[in-house]
DNA sequence: CCTGAACCTGAACTCCGGTTCCGAATATAT
DNA sequence: ATATATTCGGAACCGGAGTTCAGGTTCAGG
């Protein structure tokens, strides 16, 4: 994970923090697609320096990433902490899409294939697929998701909505049509 | 469109076509991510011809993809030819996505934003459009199709569709979902 | 057949963005 | 205050992928 060692020297420790700060903000506007000097220039630092704090691109990406991993898992938690099973699923859905909206580096690590490299993120992913699970074993249990309904599911419907996250807010119709169902009411 | 203009030179012409097809078939595979030197190499000319042919990658690109365009339309067509409203429509929603499935390129095309590049397909996109439209009103009217839906919304469903196109038949899975509406029983 | 135009080849070139590296700068311990 | 280990800066480096171009080759018309 890149840890943050013990012991840093006080400007490198603050050096790290603006890295991380810049990097978040540039990927979370565009994605994989800023460049490290970009990042460097935003931070206020020479290239060399990032690459002093995280080996690799890839490893900035994945801190970065992680850091978003962890608010998603908490903002789970709280959503399993509703009462009512519904609001508890759509708190969890909601609010998963609306930070994959607002951060193209966490879209990128949703949409992309598995990357080995993002082990780091591993143990996170799997706390946060435990309380999805859970959330929709409750809606399930409660009859408010239809009874096959799995929580390998929830992936598909969000890796949907995320596909439409062009421009205004289609993915919203999208997520509404998934969720009333598109057929008529005819048969 | 890089028009096949009269009166090539013999050979000229066959390797025209040798480059589109192996150019068809190594982006259908791996969409954006073949090298010109590879689709040289598989239809067994030099680099520098794939260039008298076409300017870009990007033209060949858009080649191909204007191919399956034609298809799709083609497909479209077909599909409307069928007397049942609900048949039309899933006709034309089964043949979309199995192309998608089937080429990367096209994939890339639908799921990519707008590259004024692909000013080429404009014709042939507007043509399908307007038969989807057809094709949805007719679903609609017949009241297989709630009421507000739309064509965009077919554009909606393709895309999440699409963005579930790894590895197995997960996007059957979220079509299905999407065709039956996931609610539960209860309310 | 001969000849010129059209065409082909593929090594070389260019551009781009990640990565390296070492002298200069800075912090901390003594 | 000095010494020494860390850290920083950013020009230079490098590899990859698209694109070009100076010959050599092939077609087609006379």
């Amino acid at each position: 994970m890149t840890a943050p060692e013990r012991s840093l020297r006080a400007d490198a420790r603050r050096n790290r923090e603006a890295v991380l700060d810049a990097a978040a903000e540039l990927f979370a506007q565009r994605g994989d697609a800023v460049q490290m000097d970009e990042i460097a220039e935003r931070a206020g630092l020479g290239v060399g320096t990032l690459y002093r704090h995280f080996v690799d691109k890839r490893a900035l990406l994945a801190a970065i990433i992680g850091r978003r991993f962890e608010a998603i898992t908490t903002l789970a938690r709280a959503a399993d902490e509703a009462q009512d099973p519904w609001v508890a699923f759509e708190t969890l859905l909601y609010g998963y899409l609306e930070s994959a909206e607002a951060d193209a580096a966490f879209r990128f690590a949703l949409l992309g294939p598995e990357e080995p490299s993002w082990n780091d993120i591993a143990a996170e992913k799997t706390d946060f697929s435990a309380i999805t699970e859970r959330i929709v074993r409750r809606a399930v249990d409660a009859g408010r998701l239809r009874e096959d309904f799995r929580a390998d599911d929830f992936v598909l419907i969000t890796r949907g909505a995320m596909a439409n996250m062009t421009g205004a807010g289609a993915w919203r119709r999208h997520v509404t049509l998934v969720l009333e169902g598109i057929r008529g009411p005819e048969l």
